[in-house]
DNA sequence: TAGATTGTTAATCGATTAACAATC
DNA sequence: TAGATTGTTAATCGATTAACAATC
């Protein structure tokens, strides 16, 4: 592995993809694949994926292709899915519900290991095999629990107070939904995951492509 | 507005952004906002902030700031958001659910005018005012309710046949939650909204600052 | 007028695409 | 060996940052 060079985040984003795809060409029973046919079944250039593995190490046979399984497991090293995160989630509403029954994550070496809402009536609830918590027992759940990822779903208001315990707790990864800015230190990781995002972005496009009755 | 010149799909992606925020303060009672307190808010450099406004207008008083309620309106407009598109939801799984009560699609002007499932234990539900219809209404609901933006939230391996019908039926947007590449005929607009994305990447950041014992 | 802040142009930075030598 | 395909370097393209004139 090269060490030292910074990776773009935009490789990073891809990473997932290859890893994804390359994962059910595996099921298919394919040994073998080349850029070029990885790039058709992704939607990606074949340059771009050859670049953006270069920037790891070399994975490939020239005048071959890559070894599928070989590939897979090394993109699924350099993401560190090896790990086994542990992961909390804060907020069982539907969307934390949809969430925690993701089967992806799992599939992906995550687990969840709590489940967490303020909310009277949703505490003690059973959430496949856990019961969801109060929030008050988050600080020492999250220590007991190994847990250094959370997911956040609660309401954009109370967000920052649970992202700030979180992490004085010892999360490094915060996964957020909630739609707001939430500000964290410096050695924490926060990945906001905006759904109004993709949607506008399709109206934007869409209103520029159909007229406009009026 | 600015015509003929392309706009960068990072600058869309932040208009969402700037809108939401915008609308926040709003509701703070703030009339006037300079791209300098707007960035602080938002966590973009004020240059940023500028340059994706100024590539649809002048819409700032030099000397001043931009006045809240008006530059949400414009922003507003610029997305397309005051069409109010209607939305089908295909997929009533968990994900469908969060998504068909998501407030914040209602707040944006979106609504959704159909939802669909191919689960007879799940067809005649009712979500909200709706109720859940068989695939087979699909094709004749489109037409008569005048979608033209989906959202696919059904599993990976039926998402291309829906999409197909779905174009077929007129729609012109897709939003997929499909972990799987839809391909689409050109004038239609497609979304992926990989989940699996952003945890894989908090994944990857973390596995480079958090030592690994082995 | 003086201070503040926009809109815009120029400079820098980063990512993608193209080309090709290396080699299986 | 000949054909195929990788890994890498160079060229292009696009986006961000910096600087500043315009002007409220």
């Amino acid at each position: 592995m090269k060490e030292n060079i910074a990776i773009s985040k935009a490789t990073i984003d891809r990473l997932p993809l290859y890893f994804r795809t390359l994962g059910q060409i595996r099921e298919e029973g394919v040994e073998i694949i080349s850029s070029d046919e990885l790039g058709k079944k992704i939607g990606v250039t074949p340059e771009q994926i050859r670049k953006d593995l270069a920037s790891f190490g070399e994975f490939g046979k020239k005048g071959v292709g890559y070894y599928v399984t070989d590939l897979a497991r090394h993109i699924g090293e350099i993401l560190g899915l090896h790990r086994g995160w542990h992961i909390a989630l804060i907020g069982y509403g539907q969307l934390g519900g949809a969430l925690a029954n993701y089967p992806n994550f799992k599939t992906l070496g995550f687990s969840i290991k709590a489940i967490f809402d303020d909310n009277t009536a949703k505490v003690g609830k059973q959430a496949g095999e856990m019961k969801v918590q109060p929030l008050a027992e988050l600080e020492e759940t999250i220590r007991r629990e190994d847990i250094s990822i959370a997911v956040i779903t609660v309401p954009a208001g109370a967000a920052q107070a649970i992202a700030d315990r979180l992490i004085a707790a010892g999360v490094k990864g915060i996964w957020n939904f909630a739609p707001t800015k939430i500000n964290v230190p410096p050695g924490v990781r926060i990945c906001n995951e905006d759904l109004s995002v993709g949607l506008t972005g399709l109206s934007y496009y869409l209103s520029r492509d159909i007229p406009e009755y009026k």
